[in-house]
DNA sequence: AAGAAGTCGTACTTCCATGTACGAGCTTTG
DNA sequence: CAAAGCTCGTACATGGAAGTACGACTTCTT
């Protein structure tokens, strides 16, 4: 009840190559947002023709793959605990998510360059809503700061999450830090303690 | 006493020319860091073959303009007062600051295409040290908090500093609110009050 | 088992920006 | 004022990846 809204046709071969694909280019672009078609077939086991039989474009290619790898985040995420204090339930949703923002940033560099900025957004309603409604439930809890709005607040936090995994990439911050550092650094902002002055 | 170190040749004219590549190089760059060498050339008001001729390759002039962009920058912040206390001198710094990251964050995104992160990071070395060194003095000054790295921090700093600039490109966040919220969020993180838990 | 659907190699067309080549004609400079 | 230094138009060479065209062959589906 889950995959095949309306799509009556298409043969169980065909369903295995897409399938093949997308995990490849998933796999590939997420090291190398640069891949070419080419080397993602290949990757597939795949002719170049196949691919092109399925996506007739380089950025649908790209955003199937996209929308593959938020599936599985959003998968991931929704087991995560958000209920009780808002602060707490942060760190359990951030110790989730850091992991899924670094290993996909590369990948989301690949969709914003052939996809519009809309598009990208849209995709990532979910995880957008799922953060807001935290902090928004922090704000009124009194557990988060309320004198700088919440779209903000949500956007920091996942400035922070991409900007902890370029110093992962980049050998600047140990992986093992990581969840410790991003917690650490989103309580604050989000707590705020409008430091008297 | 500053820019023709060791430069004997080069005549008026050309000197000239090469002044207002760069300059429409870093406009033009600025909020299209895609712009082609064509159409800098003719914002230059000059030749295509003139372009090539003081800059052998794209990479070369999109350099120059970043360059000349960063040596603006340092000599705005090098006004400011970073004596006294490290979080005044923070909020000052800042006040410069978000500015001039939000201008040139295309410039910075156009370079990040074609030059090696290695160089980019070179360039930055100024005013990454400045804030290194004042974030380093805050903590020792028992300002700023001391449990996370002085790296992670100052990195930190400069996501949301860019986070920032993207949100009003976006037109997420009013320009004229930018002041304050990049200064509480960076506040906070900076102090990082550990909550108690 | 037969026809539909899918696969895939090879070869080719398009596109487009970067960078080169020439060479005539203007400026500077000393 | 004359040569060295620049400018700049036009035309061309490159290169790389995207997407198209064919057609023979294979695997599903019913």
């Amino acid at each position: 009840m889950a995959e095949p809204s309306i799509r009556p046709k298409r043969r169980a071969d065909a369903e295995r190559s897409i399938a093949r694909i997308v995990s490849a280019a998933r796999a590939l672009l997420s090291s190398d947002p640069n891949a070419k078609t080419d080397d993602i077939a290949k990757a597939a086991g795949v002719g170049r023709m196949t691919l092109y039989g399925h996506f007739g474009t380089r950025a649908e290619l790209v955003e199937a793959a996209l929308v593959d790898a938020l599936k599985a985040g959003d998968e991931t995420l929704s087991a995560v605990d958000l209920t009780g204090n808002a602060r707490e339930a942060m760190t359990r949703l951030l110790a989730s998510s850091w992991q899924i923002v670094a290993e996909s940033a590369a990948l989301l560099a690949a969709a914003e360059e052939v996809l519009p900025a809309g598009r990208i957004r849209e995709l990532h309603e979910r995880p957008v809503r799922r953060m807001t409604e935290l902090v928004s439930r922090g704000q009124d809890q009194g557990v988060f700061r309320a004198d700088l709005p919440t779209t903000w607040l949500v956007s920091v936090v996942q400035y922070i999450l991409h900007g902890a995994a370029t110093e992962i990439r980049a050998g600047r911050l140990a992986p093992h830090d990581a969840a410790e550092v991003v917690t650490k650094s989103v309580e604050s902002v989000l707590t705020g303690q409008a430091v008297k002055r």
